[in-house]
DNA sequence: AGCACGCCGACT
DNA sequence: GTCGGCGTGCTC
């Protein structure tokens, strides 16, 4: 009989570079093991958590092993799936595999182990008629219970019940006995996705994972994904790592959206981690959105995924009217059609809406109430006399507040030409408020914004004033949807402002009723615009693609940021092997010590420069050399 | 990161 | 003779 106790390869739990790989421990007799549990084990003097990756029977380590000094839990939290999906994680962003399965395991609750499993149950396949609009959708939807793999960036017409199409598609899946994944970008949007999945999956088919719901139910539903007790899993981005068994399709909603960025190390994309798991897991992909990043478009153009939208004439009939209005001098217009705040034919709009007794949805840039203010005589922005902050307004007829010390600047001067006055740069949303009140006298006039955001629109007639992100759905859509202050959309200097501002007036026009009007106050010549007045998303990402294409930027050309001390990100990437080619731009400073360095290279040497980078990390680290930190797809230049 | 090993200057 | 400087390298 064999006594070789058996071996376990652990990701320990150090976040060091060059500690990025597995260590082999021996089992002790009668510890109950299993690939994916947590143990604690010694490493060097001291005593680390860490996960099995895998039980083996022998091991290449020529060293003396040491054995697992405790069984945390038996309960497998790391299925072979995600142990591979966290390394080419970690691999495709230069940064460790025991940060990603950070992000991807839950803080553990004991007490949630001990809970008995639940019966799996059974999910009927759904009617497909909803996705008879667009084209090829009733294909891709019977290939998903099928089990085959269909991938598509798909773009939802305005008003498109997404949370719907999105349980469709799960259930689809699962009847076909395959796991799926939905990750969006917020809990408002998980909330509508939980509701949907449990109206057409019934009771105890799903789990939503998020943070949001705080550790003990978060790690409930996480083990009852990695025990099969339901095969769908909803979330936010860290959902994206879900241990879902037999995973048969992936889908995230919005991809444009920020928050599917992970804000820890080494700040992996939902979307990303998707699609590296939809390759790995050989699953079906969903990337839907009302609007198209260049990403997905490339995903379209390489023929990864097939481009999936509606007839024109089914966008046609369900997009509301939508009118360009230039801006042609915001603060001195003629007030006599109702308000200074609005255009004349946006105010028309409004009143036409709330005629009918349909709520009307504004969308203005800032919140607050004027939260950028300029000198009145010569235009200069208006500084903390302090900390040289931006001055803001917090009311009428108040003193302007800085709005990074809290000064109060009751005795403003211009710093260049000495005037006292101001005017504002900006008009928030409580002022816009403020105003469209007393141009609606008889309507009641609310604000979305940030952390006061609205559920939902009230009944009636109403105007609802928003933030872009935070517009609350009305029940039978906005009568009227206005988009003010295009400028401040337009004229941000990143890389992806037009991008941006389509996505968020696309989500915005979305909620109106297709016998509405949309205004959108911008120039109607401009690209963006025009895409937004045919509702062809997938036309602007080609020309944004191509554009950038012709500019060398993301994503066809691949960047990563190296952060460090003056002269060392320089060091670094001299350092690179030459035949790699990676440009070095910069770099330029981040404050009197510290600069930052940006690489770019081809898209298909992405994976070999995040190799290196990875690679002069760890041996950097290991010399004790300043630290240079390294990000894969910057946000800045993304 | 910690912590060992290791090879050269000034101290009990 | 030896205490200790921190360069180099390893951690199953």
């Amino acid at each position: 009989m064999d006594e070789s106790p058996a071996i376990a390869a652990v990701c320990i739990d150090q976040p060091l570079p060059q500690l990025d790989r597995l260590f082999d421990y021996l089992v002790p007799e009668g510890m109950d093991v299993r690939p994916g549990c947590r143990v604690r084990v010694r490493f060097g003097r001291r005593k680390v958590a860490g996960f099995v990756i895998a039980v083996k029977p022998s091991t290449d380590f020529a060293g003396k092993l040491l054995w697992i000094s405790d069984l945390v839990s038996p309960q497998p939290v790391v299925t072979e799936e995600i142990a591979v999906l966290a390394r080419a994680v970690a691999d495709r962003y230069a940064g460790t595999m025991s940060d990603v399965l950070r992000l991807a395991v839950p803080e553990r609750r004991v007490r949630v182990e001990a809970e008995a499993p639940a019966e799996v149950l059974p999910v009927a396949a759904p009617s497909s008629d909803h996705w008879k609009r667009y084209i090829a959708g009733e294909a891709f939807l019977r290939a998903l219970h099928d089990t085959k793999s269909p991938r598509a960036v798909w773009t939802a017409v305005p008003g498109e019940d997404w949370p719907a199409r999105f349980a469709e598609a799960a259930a689809a899946t699962a009847a076909a006995g395959r796991g799926a994944v939905l990750v969006v970008p917020d809990q408002t949007d998980l909330d509508r996705l939980d509701a949907a999945l449990e109206a057409v999956l019934g009771p105890d088919r799903h789990v939503v994972l998020s943070a949001q719901a705080g550790p003990t139910k978060r790690y409930r539903a996480f083990l009852k994904a990695a025990r099969g007790d339901v095969r769908i899993v909803a979330g936010t981005r860290a959902a994206a790592f879900a241990p879902v068994p037999n995973l048969g399709l992936v889908a995230i909603w919005d991809d444009g959206d920020g928050s599917h960025v992970d804000r820890h190390a080494p700040y992996p994309h939902a979307r990303e981690v998707l699609l590296t798991r939809a390759g790995l897991a050989k699953a079906a992909c969903l990337v839907g959105a009302h609007a198209r990043t260049p990403q997905a478009q490339l995903l379209v153009e390489t023929r990864w995924a097939v481009s999936m939208t509606a007839p024109r004439g089914e966008i046609r009939s369900a997009t509301p009217r939508i009118v360009p209005v230039g801006d042609e001098s915001d603060l001195e217009r003629d007030p006599s059609g109702g308000t200074a705040r609005l255009p004349t034919v946006a105010w028309e709009a409004a009143r036409a809406a709330l005629a009918k007794d349909r709520p009307v949805l504004v969308q203005v840039p800032r919140r607050g109430y004027v939260p950028a203010v300029s000198c009145q005589r010569c235009r200069t922005r208006a500084a903390c006399p302090n900390c040289s902050g931006p001055l803001r307004l917090l009311g009428p007829r108040r003193d302007p507040v800085c709005g990074w010390c809290g000064t109060v600047a009751r005795d403003f001067r211009c710093a260049e030409c000495g005037s006292n006055r101001v005017r504002a740069v900006v008009i928030g949303a409580e002022r816009t408020v403020e105003e469209l009140a007393q141009a609606f006298p008889d309507t009641p006039v609310v604000e979305s914004t940030g952390v006061n955001r609205l559920e939902s629109a009230p009944a009636g007639a109403a105007v609802v004033v928003a933030t872009p992100g935070v517009e609350p759905a009305a029940a039978e859509g906005y009568g009227a949807v206005l988009l003010l202050d295009t400028w401040a959309l337009l004229t941000r200097a990143e890389l992806t402002a037009s991008e941006e501002a389509l996505r968020r007036w696309m989500n915005a026009v979305a909620l109106a009723r297709p016998d509405g009007t949309a205004v959108v106050v911008a120039d109607g010549g401009l690209a963006v615009v025009q895409a937004l007045m045919r509702w062809d998303p997938a036309w602007f990402a080609a020309r944004e693609l191509e554009e950038r294409t012709e500019l060398g930027f993301p994503p066809v050309m691949k960047f990563a940021a190296l952060t460090g001390p003056n002269g060392e990100p320089e060091k670094l990437a001299t350092d690179l092997p030459h035949d790699l080619g990676a440009e070095p731009i910069g770099p330029i400073p981040v404050d009197e010590h510290t600069e930052r360095l940006l690489l770019r290279v081809r898209r298909r040497d992405g994976a070999a420069l995040a190799a290196t980078l990875a690679k002069a990390t760890a041996e950097r680290a290991n010399a004790k050399a300043d630290p240079v930190r390294v990000q894969i797809d910057p946000r800045e230049i993304a």
